[in-house]
DNA sequence: TGACTGTCAGTTGTCAACAGTTAGCAATTA
DNA sequence: TAATTGCTAACTGTTGACAACTGACAGTCA
């Protein structure tokens, strides 16, 4: 942001020799974030200005920066006169946000295949093996740490700043339902198979192809959702007990 | 989001007889907002914390705070300790918004066609004959009002409201470059005949039909660029003197 | 002349205090 | 008892002041 288009202003990656030059509301604002993207932060958890400020031993100033700055991402909700609360993602919320993230992802492949070096492929093979193993162990954390780095990949190879913006904000919004997406999606099989047909495309050279494998599944979660009318029993996100999906 | 997904917060659409019952903060960014996006304040403007607070009446937290907002709608550009300027859109990212801006369009009207209306049909032959009579007056600023009302409607019709907060954010960021916007799509005779292509298919319920007949024109403005690897001639907004865009 | 250093005006970052609003509760009334 | 009214505590919105930082400029020295 700013923020939203994270692309300005924060300026990632930066010299590890230099000193923390950051503002306080960007420390802050990082924090919270993470607190929120682990589940430490619950969906629905009021928060407090004023406690905030007390633990975090800052004043209100850089807090409500930071509050403000993480509602324009989606994290979380301001009320005004009446607080802030991590954002709570109704279903429907959800699979809207699912569907704009799966469009985002096709023009990722799109504009990716053709400028994809042969060390992006290696580690796209690479990441595919992990999924399988990861799936054939049961370890859905790491399945989808590993899902997350196979679709980043096209996001960061498709050379477009933007979209690569929009894509990690939705991420930040829906990654942390990993049940939802999990009962959307299907089994971590059907996951693998569709994505051993994208490597395939995509190997071959194919971005059309390999778009339209995953085009084609936009509309399969409202269809889902439509013939079952049902809501999944698990609302809450699962805390990931291991690195980021980032 | 609070605002950038701004679906959240903002509660536009309140009842006419209640009063003004909004922070400051949030008028002067709707205020901000509309100079920026009118060309009143032109890219690379830099704005002054202390003289926005002169200006406007108020002091510099509001301003801060809408600022900080804008800065996560992509409108301004924050560089810590050195203050906030209306964000110039270089021409490689104004190409990277545009293609995101049309993938969700794509998304948006395969969504929207199996829930059109016949009043929203209605609706679009009358803004594709506006736009064909604009176009022969060679009133582009009209046109491009009747084309973002055209756009606009499938993204309303799609039902997602996630896709409608990112569409309008990318709307906002690139709607200020019409000069670059005409550059990049060709004349408005090649853009109504896409459109006339697209009712078409719209009206036959052919969402797939419509949705390809945006999508291949996708590649077209990066093709171009790389192609003549010329930047237009016009850099600066063209200042619109009728009604906003959106 | 050229590079370096110290100073200075202007700016933003942070803080603490005040004012206004809200939600909830207790008291009152029918 | 149920509904309404009036209060209260806690919170957010806004303000003004202070501290820290930045960039530019003038002065100094080789």
């Amino acid at each position: 942001m700013n923020d939203t288009p994270p692309s300005n202003e924060d300026g990632e990656a930066r010299d590890d020799r230099r000193l923390d030059n950051r503002t306080l509301w960007e420390q802050v604002r990082d924090r919270i974030r993470e607190d929120i993207l682990s589940g430490e932060l619950a969906p629905g958890t009021v928060l407090s200005e004023v406690s905030l400020a007390r633990s975090l031993g800052v004043s209100r100033g850089p807090i409500r920066e930071a509050l403000g700055r993480l509602a324009s991402e989606g994290l979380v909700t301001i009320t005004p006169r009446r607080g802030a609360i991590v954002t709570e993602l109704t279903r429907d919320e959800f699979i809207d946000a699912y569907q704009v993230r799966e469009a985002l992802e096709t023009l990722a492949i799109r504009l990716a295949v053709p400028r994809l070096t042969e060390a992006d492929l290696a580690r796209l093979r690479e990441l595919h093996e992990e999924m399988i193993e990861h799936a054939r162990a049961d370890r859905v954390n790491a399945f989808f740490a590993a899902n997350a780095g196979f679709h980043e990949l096209f996001v960061t190879a498709s050379g477009n700043g933007k979209l690569g913006d929009m894509y990690r904000l939705l991420l930040d919004q829906t990654g942390r339902y990993l049940a939802r997406s999990l009962a959307l999606r299907g089994s971590l099989d059907k996951s693998i198979a569709e994505h051993s047909a994208i490597l395939e495309a995509v190997e071959a050279g194919d971005a059309e192809g390999a778009a339209h494998l995953l085009a084609d599944h936009i509309e399969v979660p409202r269809r889902v959702e439509e013939e079952t009318g049902e809501h999944p029993a698990v609302t809450a996100p699962i805390k990931t007990t291991e690195g980021s999906d980032r």
